[in-house]
DNA sequence: TATTGTTATACTCTATAACTATA
DNA sequence: TATAGTTATAGAGTATAACAATA
């Protein structure tokens, strides 16, 4: 492949200078939920309940469990979620008639279209930054994103859940 | 998962179907920091510990609220950090000639060693998540991340600060 | 015995308020 | 009185452990 990552390569002495990418993105992080956070405020939803709604009409859900752990939460965390969630009508708890201890998650028609108007309000705002990118940085931005999301070193969970006893 | 890249804005009905920027770019962050955590580990320092060292040597801090702000974190979050930072050496407080309230912080020959020495690896760390992306999205996301990471919308403070008597 | 969901408890992190010393 | 730094306290967020129901 190609030698010409002389300007941006850390092989020169050890003394990179290019901010680190971490250092870049989770402030970007913290601003963009910050951001959003009023527009959740509006809809009446918590960030984790937002991001339940997100995910359970995307891929059908089983478990609470795998729930959790796909939006990057403990699984005794969303329970408060998912009873307020249930309690507001926007999704439903249905136990599994094949294993009675597992409840099958589902968005009602109402939490689908809080999640509809919640996420197209957000995403505006989100317009709103990307429209400041030239439209290639902005593609390549938002492709690199999702390719750096599906890498298995970023994906893989924290480790010791069930591996260590006591 | 669906690919259905037909129409990527948003004017078509307010059902967008991009994934939301935040919810790729705060688990990306999250992902990125749990990467460089034995990093951090390995050299004895903590995240924030880090981030100080950073911001130290880049522009001359004057007091610590200052560098506070300027690493997203509290006044009173930092203070334990620098005084384990000052305790091993790598950073010297100095009362300011000027304004005996104020304390000089700069890095000492250790710090900045130790400092380059984290950085570094983690950097090579990144680089080698940064090497599955094609060259030129390589740089449009570097390039893209330190744009929005400039916008005023993004780097605002939070209010309050100051504002409210009592 | 193992697993799903749940509850209760403890721990970590963070912010708010109160104190000192300088100005 | 106001500000920089510090300390002490309280609050939010999170994880760990124990429990009931089902397999």
């Amino acid at each position: 492949m190609g030698e010409n990552t002389a300007d941006r390569d850390t092989t020169s002495g050890g003394r990179p200078d290019r901010p680190d990418l971490a250092a870049m993105v989770v402030p970007l992080g913290r601003a963009l939920m910050a951001a959003e956070q009023p527009v959740l405020d509006a809809h009446g939803l918590t960030m984790w309940a937002y991001a339940v709604l997100l995910h359970l009409d995307e891929t059908p859900i089983r478990t609470q469990a795998a729930l959790a752990e796909a939006i990057g939460a403990d699984k005794t965390r969303i329970i408060a979620v998912l009873d307020d969630l249930e309690a507001r009508g926007l999704i439903v708890r249905q136990p599994d008639p094949g294993d009675r201890r597992v409840r099958l998650l589902s968005l009602t028609a109402e939490g689908r279209r809080l999640r509809d108007a919640a996420q197209t309000a957000i995403q505006e705002g989100e317009e709103r930054l990307l429209a400041r990118l030239p439209a290639a940085d902005r593609a390549a931005l938002l492709r690199a994103l999702h390719t750096l999301s599906e890498l298995p070193e970023l994906t893989t969970r924290k480790p010791g859940r069930g591996s260590s006893r006591s």
